[in-house]
RNA sequence: GGCGGUUUGCCCGAGUGGCCAAAGGGAGCAGACUGUAAAUCUGCCGGCUAUGCCUACGUUGGUUCGAACCCAACAGCCGCCA
């Protein structure tokens, strides 16, 4: 199937195809971007949303990077936001019952949620649906209908019903019903291919069997992988500090992206980036080479995504700031200022801990004997915690490397 | 419903009347080295303008000069029985 791809597909074959966790059926994603080319219209790719009020992270922002793969292709993207199923909430990967949304909360966080997603997607060719639309408004009569086509033995296959039936916690029959209705939208919105996580497998794949009942053929399913995040061992998320957002400034997500161990080096590469999977792999080689080679490649990458949420002129800044505070040692000159009463004497650990340099004055007094703190890049000696305020105005305060302030006179 | 066990700091886990802000490990933070990578070494890892004070060992109450440690009740978790 993959062979008999004509040449001008193939090339797109193996961008869309690159860091797949999985494709299935395995040649769908061929078959449908044959069947497009051949009846010469775009793919209709489906991929449904929960919108939480967070933001995005990189992890998040693999499937969408996904997703806008394809519309660079040509192919239109499908959002289903889930007006109703958000009502429901899905069990995917819990081991408990979810706290569903309400309408309204789900209304509320839509708009700032497509605001970010759309950073990352072409808004010129992708839909915005709400399946509150078409499952609101379904008879009972058709549900049921739909009913019919799924097993309770097949929803207790996947491992997070399964594993909760057998610790025999409790699983609510609406949450049964939550792979069904996110299966029915694609029926609603005649998905050719549906975008997901690894944990969407078993949804995704019911979405085809309701096609086919109901005379269509079946989506392909692309699942992505999790993204690792920086500390290159947990899954990224927002508990564990462990994130890149795309909201925040370039400089941040430059150096966030320079910390991530090698050996994860090639996985931001393939699924954070935008880049085509033979560049992946050079990249991938350069790390592996070690030294100065693998530092070149990790700052490529870095670039390259920084850039791709504030364009190659910020990404330069931020790798030149970067240079300047890590590799020179400068202070970053760039420092937030921070008001603070310096007439008379000045009480170094309030001050740090007023500042936010550190979480308590206690933490900031251990930070000083630790020999961290420095005033215009001289390290401040230990135990000395009471200062002339008249000798700080202006200076610069810095508690390790990343955290920097400009003391101005103010403040009450 | 009955009996037994268990509940310690971000996580794991020692401590069973004063020497306990609580061993050890992990995670994390800072310093050295470096490629803000890895590995390694060192220090820190409850709060407080601080040689002291305050809060903390599931919750509440009690015994005691003194309780993470003893007692009681309650709650959570685990096991056995019904």
């Amino acid at each position: 199937m993959i062979e008999s791809l004509p040449a001008s597909l193939r090339d797109a074959y193996e961008v869309l195809a690159a860091g797949a966790a999985d494709i299935l059926p395995r040649d769908g994603l061929a078959e449908r971007l044959l069947a497009a080319h051949r009846e010469d219209r775009p793919l209709r790719v489906k991929l449904g949303i929960d919108p939480s009020g967070t933001d995005l992270t990189l992890g998040h922002a693999v499937v969408l990077r996904k997703l806008r793969q394809f519309q660079d292709f040509g192919h239109l993207a499908i959002l289903v936001v889930g007006g109703f199923t958000g009502q429901v909430g899905d069990p995917s990967g819990k081991t408990a019952t979810r706290s569903a949304q309400s309408a309204e909360q789900v209304a509320a966080n839509a708009q700032g949620y497509l605001d970010q997603v759309m950073q990352i997607l072409d808004p010129d060719s992708a839909e915005v649906l709400n399946n509150a639309d078409w499952l609101g408004s379904m008879s009972l009569a058709e549900m049921l209908d739909y009913t019919r086509l799924v097993t309770v033995a097949q929803l207790l296959e996947r491992d997070d019903f399964s594993r909760r039936f057998v610790s025999k916690s409790p699983i609510s029959l609406s949450e049964f019903f939550y792979p069904l209705l996110q299966a029915i939208d694609s029926v609603e919105v005649r998905a050719d291919i549906e975008l997901g996580g690894t944990d969407q497998t078993f949804n995704n794949l019911l979405g085809r069997e309701l096609q086919r009942s109901r005379g269509q053929a079946p989506q392909a399913v692309l699942t992505v992988p999790l993204l690792v995040g920086t500390d290159g061992v947990e899954k990224m998320g927002k508990s564990l500090g462990n994130y890149v957002a795309i909201s925040e400034p370039a400089a941040e997500q430059f150096g966030k992206l320079m910390s991530i161990p090698d050996t994860v080096v090639e996985q931001y590469a393939l699924l954070a980036a935008a880049l085509h999977p033979q560049q992946v792999k050079e990249l991938a080689a350069e790390v592996a080479a070690g030294g100065p080679t693998a530092n070149r490649a990790k700052r490529r990458l870095a670039r390259e995504i920084v850039s791709l949420y504030h364009g190659a002129k910020a990404a330069a800044e931020a790798e030149e700031q970067f240079n300047a505070v890590f590799q020179r040692g400068e202070l970053d000159v760039q420092a937030a200022e921070f008001a603070w009463d310096l007439s008379g004497s000045v009480h170094l650990p309030a001050l740090l801990a007023a500042a936010g340099l550190a979480e308590s004055s206690s933490a900031a007094r251990r930070f000083i004997d630790a020999g961290a703190v420095r005033i215009d890049g001289v390290a401040q000696p230990a135990k000395s915690y009471d200062l002339d305020g008249a000798a700080l105005e202006g200076r610069l305060v810095s508690v390790g490397k990343r955290k920097v302030a400009r003391l101005t006179n103010g403040g009450s």
